[in-house]
DNA sequence: ATCGTGTTTGTTATAATATAATGTCTTTGG
DNA sequence: CCAAAGACATTATATTATAACAAACACGAT
């Protein structure tokens, strides 16, 4: 079985983040030309957006930014290029916030356990093989054949943890 | 560690439903009892609706109901009484479809696990303490105090997969 | 019983999240 | 260059959820 990997490490403190978006922009662009996808300025601007913390950002945060850059934006523009990433396997959909992030590993498949802090809303992603299979066997104990799993942690990060 | 349970099995086919919702309203109500909280008319109905068949309820779905009933309700009036019976662990919120379905495990606290069909939306409940504290753990490794999970998997349960 | 207090419910309004439908423009392959 | 497909713009609307305040009700203390 692959190894447990952190994807996404908790970046709460001071680090030279925008490494972190030039190397998500970067494995980007690359994974979609492997792919023939298509990766537009407006895609390539949404997924900036989505990078430009490591915590969650919300579709119309994103769309006022958008508007911000003086681009004609509306609430499709935005569902439009989050689909896109999604698909692509650029980002994730947080479903207990409704909200995005950069996805840690794109290229490679897995499947993405997100650490979610309460205090400041950072997210780290995990991927723990041996957890995602125990739930798929679980699952098919009941004769139930899981195709995704939604698997998000509530908490205190360490950082929070300490402070509070 | 306490095993495995299946605290909501897959109830697509026939069986004696009423039987179901007889149950689970004499279990809140029994909690209720035990917890001093008011169990009262309204919520006790939309705990009705939660329960009125093994697939998730929407929130507007329920005030269509109630409306039907002759109440007088507004959008507050469900999310209100969802907020009450989320609370007493009467009921859990399917995060992944903005839905709520009864807990199968009332009075014993757990973290609930929802396996969830594509097809035909029934969905079933576990608690498998074992994946539970394993992500508990995977999360601790990063200096990070879980206190809450989401955990939903989408996939085709026993009858859809056959007939699929 | 009834008064005071906190809880529950009603009511109106609005915020936040997401999609449908249609047309235009752009890119790409032939 | 042209045709077809894909991407984007635009308008409208659907869906999900909460804020704010008033009225009704439940319960304990007297």
């Amino acid at each position: 079985m692959p190894k447990k990997r952190v994807l996404v490490p908790f970046k709460t403190g001071s680090h030279d983040h925008d490494r972190c978006i030039d190397l998500a922009l970067a494995e980007a662009e690359s994974a979609c030309r492997k792919q023939h996808l298509r990766f537009t300025e407006l895609r390539r601007r949404v997924l900036e957006l989505v990078w430009s913390r490591h915590i969650p950002m919300k579709a119309y945060d994103i769309l006022d930014e958008l508007c911000r850059d003086g681009r004609a934006a509306a609430p499709p523009t935005v569902y439009r290029a989050l689909d896109f990433l999604l698909t692509a396997g650029l980002v994730h959909r947080i479903e207990s916030l409704n909200a995005y992030v950069g996805c840690g590993g794109p290229g490679k498949p897995h499947i993405g356990q997100f650490l979610i802090c309460r205090q400041c809303n950072a997210v780290a992603e995990i991927d723990a093989p041996a957890i995602t299979q125990a739930l798929t066997q679980d699952a098919k104990r009941l004769g139930f054949r899981a195709d995704t799993q939604t698997i998000e942690i509530k908490g205190l990060c360490s950082e929070c943890n300490v402070s509070a």
